[in-house]
DNA sequence: CCTTGACTTAGAGTGCACTCTAAGATGTAA
DNA sequence: TTACATCTTAGAGTGCACTCTAAGTCAAGG
């Protein structure tokens, strides 16, 4: 009795998204994912366009976007075209602090990798003194 | 009346480190910070060594290395020369999530980079009807 | 001598991002 | 029909990493 296979229950969606499906409603009460189409049973049916969505989001999780940016990235989204040139300016933020996070990393995995080899000499000098 | 100037007080160590001092006071108190020594009126005097620590355990925390982690970290440290190939492991295991997520900005970055370019026609196109 | 201000402690409070619970409605299988 | 699973909601609870408060101690300046 497939009503309309192109459209995913919620725990479908939880599968493909690796987000549980408390966390898929948690997000649409908060404005993250547009009010969700519903069957008449009140349960939420979701499109192909829906799952794309939310897999942005992710991406934009995934970068350090609190959520209140995300919101309002959403809500510009609802809002239609004419917010465009906002939604640019905050992605053009975004890729700055994403590469600002990436050089601070690859300081941060130097010294690491310095730490590394240091340490690791130690230990193979101690092994020479034991055999 | 200095009494040793290559001693710090905890608001000297808060300036030079950046953390506030009830950070400071909180690190030591869960172990990522060894009892800083202290004067006869019970205030603590850092060392230098001591600052190094710090800068240490806050590029471990840039990394994305957990408290719990960390206080591991500084349990091994304490511990002596014997946990150095128990330390060594666990910055490798660090080096190895810290290029993960790098490669992970790297890919994000890109699709922000492919939405950016998108946006921007847009918007340079609807500059252009509108003149 | 007294006030000011920086220090001490244990423990309470905050903000974020979930994560779960309880109570109730509905759909499906035996 | 009865049992069970799965869905719904509002709202409470969790874990992390701080961040602050209250109550008290102490040293230096006016």
């Amino acid at each position: 009795m497939d009503i309309q296979k192109d459209k995913l229950t919620i725990q479908e969606v939880s599968q493909a998204t690796g987000l549980s499906a408390h966390t898929l409603r948690y997000y649409e009460r908060i404005g993250l994912i547009h009010p969700i189409e519903r069957e008449e049973n009140t349960r939420r049916l979701y499109t192909e366009d829906d799952i794309g969505w939310i897999d942005f989001l992710l991406k934009l999780r995934a970068t350090g976007m609190s959520i209140k940016e995300m919101q309002k990235y959403a809500e510009l989204q609802r809002q239609g075209d004419e917010t465009l040139p906002e939604r640019l300016e905050m992605l053009k933020s975004l890729r700055g602090k994403v590469e600002a996070r990436m050089s601070e990393l690859n300081e941060h995995l130097k010294l690491i990798c310095y730490k590394i080899e240091i340490y690791e000499q130690i230990v193979t000098e101690k092994e020479l003194e034991k055999s």
